[in-house]
RNA sequence: GCCACGAUAGCUCAGUGGUAGAGCAAUAGUUUUGUAAACUAUCGGUCGUCGGUUCAAUCCCGACUCGUGGCUCCA
């Protein structure tokens, strides 16, 4: 996840400053009144940057004293005397020496100069400016910024904020530079806004899919016995993403994709063909040294055996004419003895050297990887077998499980994991049938968003930076700008909306990233799509064109679900646990009024219907009050309850309720069974 | 990995320098029910781990582990 506003890569230039919003304009001034009020409890405090941001602002400080929030209330209540005081916020344009002359007197981000505590940050800034663009100060009472701007009017525009939280971060997002910690608040234009936010805030952490997840039993991350990062699937959430994978084949399967399966491992030379080894390795679990098992291993295990028995041969035999030359020499019998025991060390320490030399052949070892993508195996299965042009393109579809060892403080419930299961899937094909494929991709994804009823979601195409060819990205230059233009015809035609950002890419080539908001306003990459015209070639996949020569096919890559882990914890925020009908890891409970025999005999026929329907059903026939098992069925979050009583009975009716909608009433059984299975047939919201 | 904060029963949480409590859940009974919680009893904890200070540590200090919010990264 990126977000560019946070960490810009490049500085903004003067034109995007100028459009930025009224309400960034108050959250950026809110970060000069943050660094005000902290420079009034902390002068010796340096600043370095303090833009807007997505939900608030941050001022990222450098300061000895640790920041808690403990510290908040009364850096806010020197907030507030600044806002009280309206200072104006005033602007003024000095030359790159004078600004020089100020960072060295600590006047910029200070309230005063500060001989002895210059403004290093701010000198740092200042290089970032490019020559012949004006330097300009921002000032609102003692304090004075180096700051482009722009800002509100008056320091008493900033009337509704809040601080939120503190982090640390490096000066310009980089890990070699001082770690300064960032202090993260939030304004708006008024306080009924902020209010409202922070209700949405509240709103939100309710459905956090962590919480959900727990109460539903849908999954477990087991830190003490199987790891950070690696959830397990409890029955409830392997229900859910069984529907997921069902839904996936069916899906694939009409759009000509084959299935597929890889194991988990591969040997070291899979992933140095690939390249990921160079450009992926941190991301991947350490290496399994195994013994060497292969034909050429036996070989020269062989070879070394038969040397051993040959260099043997030949101590015995030098040995033996050491003796009979003793003896025709004539020593006598006590100084040949002695002759004889050294000659003999002297065949055993050879011996000696001819076996250890033969135990290391035997314990070379080499590496296995566990798996952080399907694609090579993918790759391979490509190269298990001759292709023509006529076998393309060729479709290689797999719900793959992957490993990538993420870094400890990155993991984040089902969000990021260690392992995970990917809707994974390789387009072999020709570059005229790319755009074909590609839309096709798109087409896909634009039906699953639809059956779950996601609305806000963003196409990112990531681009490659020729800075940085052979680095980052494989040195290919006139075929990244060939599948870019490639790419991007087929958004231009299409009609879907997208954004362009450079730098962003694969190693192999141009990708689209499906970004989707959650209900949290969590945004996140769900699903990606990427082309890929490099690793192909390096694994010499090929196939014979109509004009009988060799060509290398592109891949695409793409996985419109995302990943189970990812995608499960999306759809549970989404829906706050209330999933529909075809999703929910409990789609009906009957419940009984009583625990008549008759009455039990009548709702188990139903739920044994039901469950030859392959509907995931359970029965409530204990002899709790029927408002206790409701609350229980609805804390459960259930999805239809059919309540079952002697009046019911009699009918031949269920009495049906459903989850958040209430009681609808007594129906005949046979017609709401007919509807159960139809709404789950047809995936219906 | 880095910064900050946290860890008490299965869950949500209270609490104290003198080795712990509530509600829910669970279990066993009682109850025989009409759309969001019937009643009673019982069970349940080395207060994250290891070390230090102290006569005494769940409480104070340190390290570690894990978690949470961020940073870098990413599906």
């Amino acid at each position: 996840m990126t977000r560019d506003d946070e960490q810009p890569k490049e500085r903004k230039t003067l034109d995007e400053r100028a459009r930025m919003t009224e309400l960034e304009r108050i959250r950026h001034s809110a970060a000069h009144v943050l660094a005000t009020a902290i420079l009034r409890l902390w002068p010796e405090a340096q600043f370095a940057a303090g833009p807007p941001v997505e939900n608030g602002f941050y001022y990222d400080v450098e300061l000895a004293h640790r920041i808690s929030p403990d510290d908040f209330p009364r850096i806010e209540e020197e907030m507030k005397k600044e806002v009280k005081a309206n200072h104006v916020f005033e602007r003024q344009i000095v030359t790159r020496e004078q600004a020089i002359k100020d960072a060295g007197s600590g006047r910029l981000g200070g309230l005063s100069e500060r001989p002895d505590n210059p403004s290093k940050f701010k000198l740092g800034n200042l290089e970032a400016i490019p020559q012949g663009e004006p330097i300009s100060y921002y000032r609102n009472g003692d304090f004075v910024d180096l700051c482009a701007g722009p800002h509100v009017m008056r320091t008493g525009n900033v009337s509704a904020f809040k601080l939120t939280h503190v982090a640390s971060a490096y000066y310009k997002g980089d890990e070699r530079n001082p770690q300064l910690q960032r202090i993260y608040g939030t304004a708006f234009k008024n306080k009924s806004e902020m209010d409202a936010y922070f209700k949405m805030l509240e709103e939100a952490k309710k459905r956090d899919h962590r919480k959900i997840g727990a109460e539903m039993g849908l999954f477990a991350i087991d830190t003490e016995f199987v790891g950070p990062g690696l959830p397990l699937w409890l029955p409830k959430g392997t229900a859910i993403l069984e529907e997921l994978e069902t839904l996936a084949k069916e899906t694939e399967f009409a759009a000509g994709y084959a299935r597929v399966k890889t194991p988990h491992i591969a040997r070291e030379k899979m992933y140095q063909t690939s390249g990921h080894l160079p450009y992926y390795a941190e991301s991947m679990f350490p290496a399994m040294a195994l013994p060497i098992e292969t034909r050429e291993k036996i070989e020269r295990e062989e070879k070394a055996k038969q040397k051993q028995a040959e260099e043997e041969a030949a101590l015995k035999k030098a040995f033996s004419n050491d003796v009979v030359k003793l003896i025709a020499e004539g020593y006598p019998r006590e100084q040949a003895q002695a002759k004889i025991e050294q000659l003999w060390t002297n065949v055993l320490k050879a011996s000696n050297a001819a076996h250890e030399a033969l135990m290391a052949a035997t314990e070379e070892t080499e590496n296995y990887y566990l798996k952080a993508m399907n694609c090579p195996h993918h790759h391979r299965i490509f190269a298990a077998e001759r292709r023509s042009y006529r076998d393309l393109p060729l479709r290689l579809a797999e719900y793959g499980a992957c490993y990538r060892y993420e870094q400890s403080g990155e993991l984040f419930g089902l969000m990021r994991v260690r392992s995970l299961n990917m809707n994974d899937a390789h387009i072999y094909c020709a570059p005229e049938q790319f755009a074909a494929e590609f839309n096709a991709v798109n087409e896909m994804y634009l039906k699953y968003f639809k059956i779950f009823g996601l609305e806000k979601y963003q196409m990112r195409f990531s681009t490659h930076d020729p800075a940085r060819l052979g680095r980052k990205f494989v040195d290919e230059p006139e075929l990244w700008t060939r599948t870019e233009n490639m790419v991007r015809d087929v958004l231009k035609n299409s009609g879907i909306h997208y954004v362009e950002v450079p730098n962003e890419a694969a190693f192999y080539g141009p990708k689209i990233d499906v970004q989707v908001w959650s209900a949290i306003g969590r945004e996140f990459t769900l699903a990606t799509n990427q082309v890929d015209f490099a690793v192909p070639k390096r694994f010499g996949l090929t196939y014979r064109d109509r004009d009988n020569t060799e060509k290398t096919p592109l891949c695409i890559h793409r996985a419109p679900l995302g990943t189970h882990e990812r995608f499960i914890g999306f759809l549970i925020e989404h829906y706050a646990g209330n999933f529909p009908l075809w999703l929910a890891p409990e789609q009906v409970r009957v419940l009984t009024i009583g625990e008549d025999e008759t009455l039990v005999q009548y709702a188990n026929a139903i739920v044994r219907e039901l469950r030859d329907n392959f509907v995931r059903v359970e029965g409530d026939f204990s002899s709790n009050k029927i408002n206790g098992k409701i609350q229980a069925a609805e804390t459960d979050r259930v999805h239809t309850m059919l309540v079952v009583g002697a009046r019911d009975m009699e009918a031949g009716h269920v009495s049906v309720r459903i989850h958040g909608r209430g009681n609808l009433g007594a129906r005949p059984k046979a017609g709401v069974v007919a509807d159960l299975l139809q709404a789950i047939k047809e995936r219906r919201a």
